[in-house]
DNA sequence: CGCGGGGGAGACACATGTCAGGACCGCCAG
DNA sequence: CTGGCGGTCCTGACATGTGTCTCCCCCGCG
């Protein structure tokens, strides 16, 4: 066992007689919470009553009202959500789950989803799987088994037998993955095909030609990427300048694909490579290989995490709106806890390409060979 | 309001006879979810020998036991979290909030504190305050009100009313603040001051004597660092020397006190910076200033942020042991919930220099003016 | 036959929301 | 003036799903 590198773990002072004092503590940890019984007490009426003006009825009159508004303060008295969620049959609870909340991506899209949840009176529960399919289906058994009233799948099929199931028991929002055939399952993508296509036109206005493409991991989001890099090149009558390498959504990956595409001969002159981490990894192989970017080398990636904004990166990719996404994900997730029975809806968004300096005109005589 | 950029919202196609096959559905939504009492009545035995059977009770026959297991898994019987929550008075929750989920610090120290949380059979729920007073009270109000056994707060000390009447109900841990007088809350940071000197150390031995430093944002651990900086200045007797700017954390913030830093005569030959966040900032002003890093001059970051090891950026920095903050976080928190009478400690972990090509020897003839 | 013990059942508690009904008041008609 | 009626305000009982505690039953053994 590695030991943490803890050097220190002290006791603090503390001042035994100023905590009493504070804290009205009794000595035993945390005082108990003040209950809805307590307020009632206090205010001289039934918890019923207290449970209606919290409640915000209407048939209260203005006199207890303010007795057990008052007396709920002096107590400092929250209700409790637990008890509220067993009677109510609801937790306002939403389980995000992701795959990897190292990737930028997620994170900001989970800004627009926590975002649109919070207007909705929904609360955000977030966990990772760390892209372990074991752990994806703990993390489902837990949420499940906390009842939450919504779902969040984040670049996670539900193909497992726990997600399936789970699908079927509480309204689920899948984001970035299609071809998902289950009911009372929302999609949310954006139009990876689409983004592609803009890669290559800005590429090929440029002047390339020997446009290369390095594939992502096995997801359909990848898929479709690699099939809109295919089709747009065809489109421009590059059908035999078509290459492409096989990375795995991470910067080795990319590194490795890109080393492999820079010795062909004749080489590429331009990379679109499925994700900004593998096309950080391009940057790394076209310097290791002494081309420099972008006069001897062009490289387009995807996402524009605020990675590809860093001066000393700035790169050419295509932008996904996630907050944007984020919020639609929260729309359909929201509309569906409303009503569970609703059709099935695809959502997809537009990407836009965004030009920063990893991108130029193809070589000096580069195209003539 | 702007719009998000959909263009596509579209019912997908569906079978509905497939789904009423499939999901077994009434066609009123997501099915009821079985509760103990309708796998009792199955297995033909009462709901408190299944609550038994489940809690995995040895006072139980092989026969019965055999019987309750079958019904429970031919109806999918999942616990009810909240019901249980309710009569055992804990939730096994336990609530981070984050002042800035963007940051990659925090997203690992998630990690780690996620990991040992999850072994002690406590569930992560987490928060994002984005740096507004406003939403860390709510999201700590809804917090409270979940009743979870636990709170961690990232880079957030506890000053306002409600997160101090928080720390009195809920065991709690503050990570990355130092100088919180409360009782019941535990602190993790690193050796801030230590970590400084790390930094100027190495510099120093490079040769550099005009250090500057660019101080982080108003919380403690900025304030440690600086001091750090000062001491560290003094012992090598380069008080003369001494050059602070203050930066926000964030990169336009360092990009801003760099360009100060860097238009002084003479300039500083290395600078340390508060932050990785905040060097990347400086070194965009010396590309700007058409300063090559490391030949005219050094930069040294802290955290260590995924961000300082990407290829093109080869940031020197000050590692912080998040992976192992998280986890201690988790212990303390634990064990604070075990027994919430436990005297208040401080966890202080020790930060490492990582060197890459951001730092390197001074510039010839700089040290002689 | 009595007693002990294993195995199982029923009642209660947790904190809250809801709903049916009850107390009280005022107004109107007899 | 009084009884009835309608409306307002409030209360008590019940329900939510589970864990635990007490009690009971029955079987086996002495």
């Amino acid at each position: 066992m590695s030991g943490p590198p803890v050097n220190t773990t002290a006791p603090r002072a503390r001042d035994e007689q100023e905590r009493a004092t504070t804290v009205a503590s009794d000595g035993f940890g945390p005082r108990p919470r003040p209950t809805i019984r307590n307020v009632a007490e206090r205010a001289g009426v039934s918890k019923s009553l207290v449970s209606l003006v919290l409640r915000g009825s209407p048939h209260v009159s203005e006199h207890r009202r303010q007795a057990v508004l008052t007396a709920a303060r002096e107590l400092g008295y929250r209700p409790n959500a637990v008890a509220r969620s067993l009677v109510e049959g609801r937790t306002h609870l939403v389980g995000a789950l992701v795959a990897d909340l190292h990737n930028p991506f997620y994170a900001e899209f989970l800004d627009g989803l926590q975002e649109s949840l919070h207007g909705d009176g929904l609360r955000l529960l977030i966990g990772n799987s760390q892209w372990d399919p074991a752990f994806e289906d703990e993390a489902v058994e837990a949420f499940l088994e906390l009842r939450v009233d919504g779902l969040v799948l984040l670049g996670i099929a539900p193909t497992s037998e726990t997600l399936i199931e789970a699908t079927s028991y509480t309204p689920t929002v899948v984001v970035g993955e299609r071809d998902i055939e289950l009911d009372s399952v929302d999609i949310v993508v954006d139009d990876d095909q689409l983004g592609a296509r803009l890669a290559v036109d800005h590429l090929v206005e440029h002047g390339h030609r020997r446009i290369a493409h390095i594939e992502g991991a096995r997801s359909s989001a990848a898929r479709f990427r690699c099939e809109g890099y295919l089709v747009a090149m065809r489109r421009h009558a590059l059908a035999p300048y078509i290459m492409v390498e096989h990375g795995d959504f991470s910067e080795e990956g990319g590194r490795r694909a890109a080393h492999a595409l820079l010795s062909r001969d004749p080489r590429p002159t331009a990379i679109f490579a499925a994700n900004d981490v593998v096309a950080l990894g391009v940057l790394t192989a076209a310097t290791e290989m002494g081309l420099s970017v972008p006069e001897d080398l062009s490289v387009v990636g995807y996402d524009n995490t605020h990675l590809s904004s860093v001066h000393h990166i700035s790169l050419t990719t295509v932008d996904q709106p996630r907050r944007a996404m984020g919020r639609s994900a929260a729309a359909l997730l929201s509309d569906r806890i409303g009503d569970p029975a609703k059709v099935a809806r695809l959502r997809q968004v537009t990407p836009q390409l965004v030009v920063r300096r990893s991108t130029g005109p193809v070589p000096q005589g580069a195209d003539n060979v």
